[in-house]
DNA sequence: GTCTATAACCGGATAGAC
DNA sequence: GTCTATCCGGTTATAGAC
């Protein structure tokens, strides 16, 4: 057992999890105070006061210390959702609360996110938010949406709403693809798409839950599961 | 004047011009046959029988080399869809056409194309499709949707059809990112895709054009203005 | 001023000794 | 489990040839 699966276990006590934990938590600091590229393993592993090979023990790849990123963020969202959604009950209420609790936590590592989307977008790469090694991840992130949703007061038809939390995750996808590219002063600029696509997405999933668009939602539905 | 500046110009006769067509013809053939990573910047100069150095004198950097491919994808598919587009009149049919064209003159190009999606999504690239240094081929690829648009018998109000080319090239994004994910047959999954959502897509630009649609097209087109 | 070649540098990654 | 020595490929510096 390689110590990288080793680390996706228990063990806090391991023999070497305490190296594993100084260069993960020294690469973190570094990625967030000079971005991706300007950190260089050579530089991670002097900081952290291990050699380069060391490094590589632990980590099989630059790319791998990523994936401590994604699991962050994550955390870090849940828990700005959970105290910020209060007692609001709208879908659109809701959605924003959402989409900028997510904008929100993860300013810090804007300059960051831009570099690693490069890496990530590789469709070979595990870091790819489509791939399967991602599907912890992105299954984490869809039950989030799912909570978002079924909190609320819409009313939304059965067949939609099984397929409603996927939709909206693309939708958050979406919007952090433009706030990766937004150079606007405080993001304002993703700020303003997040609550009108917010406040969007609620409107449209009101008309698709109109009887009279029924034949639109089936065909639009089965697209989907067909394609997935 | 630099000679990557000197090559936008005219000149196909200039001295080193022979030698800088010899260096990107090698580099566009060995990348479709090899893939991009494996294609390195001394393997093209050794083929072209030039010298590393040379090869930095022509292309400023490997990245640059690709700027002729999207040059190239995009005359390969303008000259496909024009003879294929007949006299395909209904809004579908005419973006199935566009789509699939596009499908098919871009499959060649299949596995280069995930790798350099990869230097392609990062926003510092001027590869990236949002950047400024694209828009010339993002403009012209919207100019293609318009004229799909403009030559089809749909009825589109005037607000919607201004912004319908942008809104469809970002649908073609869309396609293009499963289709660079696509690990199936020939490609089924992303044609399957590709021809139900242009129905798809046809489908809800008649709905958004619908007079009782007004008030929500016209927040959504709004919403596209403000944050373009 | 136009072009070509050689020798480096730098950073991700690996091999293998201890 | 940790290190040192190396490889490999993108990129740059530079010396000069035509």
């Amino acid at each position: 057992m390689s110590p990288q699966d080793a680390a996706a276990e228990t063990a806090l006590t391991g023999r070497g999890e305490q190296t594993r934990r100084l260069i993960l938590e020294t690469a973190l600091r570094l990625f967030k105070e000079r971005g991706y590229d300007e950190t260089t393993m050579r530089l991670i592993a002097e900081t952290a006061g291990v050699s380069l090979g060391n490094a590589y023990y632990y980590f099989r790849s630059k790319e791998h210390l990523i994936q401590a990123y994604y699991a962050r963020s994550n955390e870090e969202h849940v828990a700005a959702l959970e105290t910020a959604l209060g007692r609001e009950r709208t879908l659109a209420g809701r959605l924003r609360v959402f989409i900028r609790t997510k904008i929100d936590t993860s300013e810090a590592y804007h300059r960051f996110a831009g570099q690693l989307f490069r890496t990530a977008a590789d469709p070979e790469s595990p870091l790819n938010p489509f791939s399967d090694a991602s599907s912890a991840v992105r299954e984490a992130a869809i039950g989030v949406l799912a909570r978002v949703v079924d909190g609320s007061d819409a009313k939304v038809p059965a067949d939609l709403r099984a397929e409603l939390p996927r939709l909206l995750w693309m939708w958050e996808m979406g919007v952090i693809l433009y706030w990766i590219h937004d150079r606007s002063e405080g993001r304002a600029r993703t700020r303003k798409l997040a609550d009108r696509t917010a406040e969007l997405v609620a409107k449209l999933v009101a008309i698709a839950s109109n009887p009279l668009m029924r034949p639109l939602r089936k065909m639009a539905l089965e697209l989907i599961e067909d394609v997935r």
